[in-house]
DNA sequence: CTAACATATGAACAGTTGTTCATATGAATG
DNA sequence: CATTCATATGAACAACTGTTCATATGTTAG
């Protein structure tokens, strides 16, 4: 750490969002950062659903499903509503499309790459 | 587990990736899912960084960076080149801009929800 | 070739995360 | 109002993650 870089540090600081705002960000991708949630999402995408069909669907407990909605829920990417017994939950809106699509378009693009390589 | 959903989810199961797309993607957003490598992805977005450059900005350890840099490069995420004993790291493509700008669109309209809500 | 600098890497450790199991809540039905 | 179904929750545990420390690699200057 000898070399000099002042000019580009105060750049940067400038422009850097607080450590705050930062953290809220990488806590919101987080919760994306999860096949189960992933794929509850993307499930979503198609209809609202009750916690059983979503846990048939992914072959998993109610009880696993139960706890990832919930972190969903409490991060705003779904929202639920009830009808007798049944709870379906629902995507709440349509920022997760966008940046699952985003996600999409990036893996798409390694791949192509990846294969013009060989 | 008793009602009766199959209607539903054979429609959601048709449109559902592979696994191992779902797992790729969740890989993805777990690297945007730590304060410190946010940081580092959001210091790029102005200019490339040598190693040293970006452990002063965060203070933070060099091995530290040295670690979460491995993890963006091994994604694609960055990209690096040498300048002597310095080595410079850089973005490498416009779609971690474009993600990380959804995520602040999600967080910021939840912002003001809340506010609203007061 | 050696010293100094910039970065990379591996092992170790603490902290976090996702699942399971057992159990609780809450609504409808007879 | 007791039972059944749908969901939620809490504790516990294994697996994973990020940082630190010590050390290795690789480059340049003298």
């Amino acid at each position: 750490m000898e070399h000099n870089h002042d000019a580009i540090l105060e750049k940067v600081r400038q422009d850097l969002p607080t450590d705050e705002l930062l953290s809220d960000l990488s806590d919101l991708f987080k919760i994306f950062g999860d096949t189960t949630r992933c794929k509850i999402l993307y499930a979503l995408f198609e209809s609202e659903m009750c916690v059983c069909a979503i846990a048939e669907l992914l072959g998993m407990t109610q009880s696993a499903i139960s706890h990832q909605l919930r972190i969903l829920k409490d991060a705003d990417l779904v929202g639920k509503r009830r009808d007798g017994k049944t709870i379906y939950y629902f995507l709440s809106d349509d920022h997760v499309r966008t940046i699952i699509a985003q996600g999409f378009e990036h893996l798409i693009e390694d791949y192509l790459e990846k294969e013009q390589e060989t």
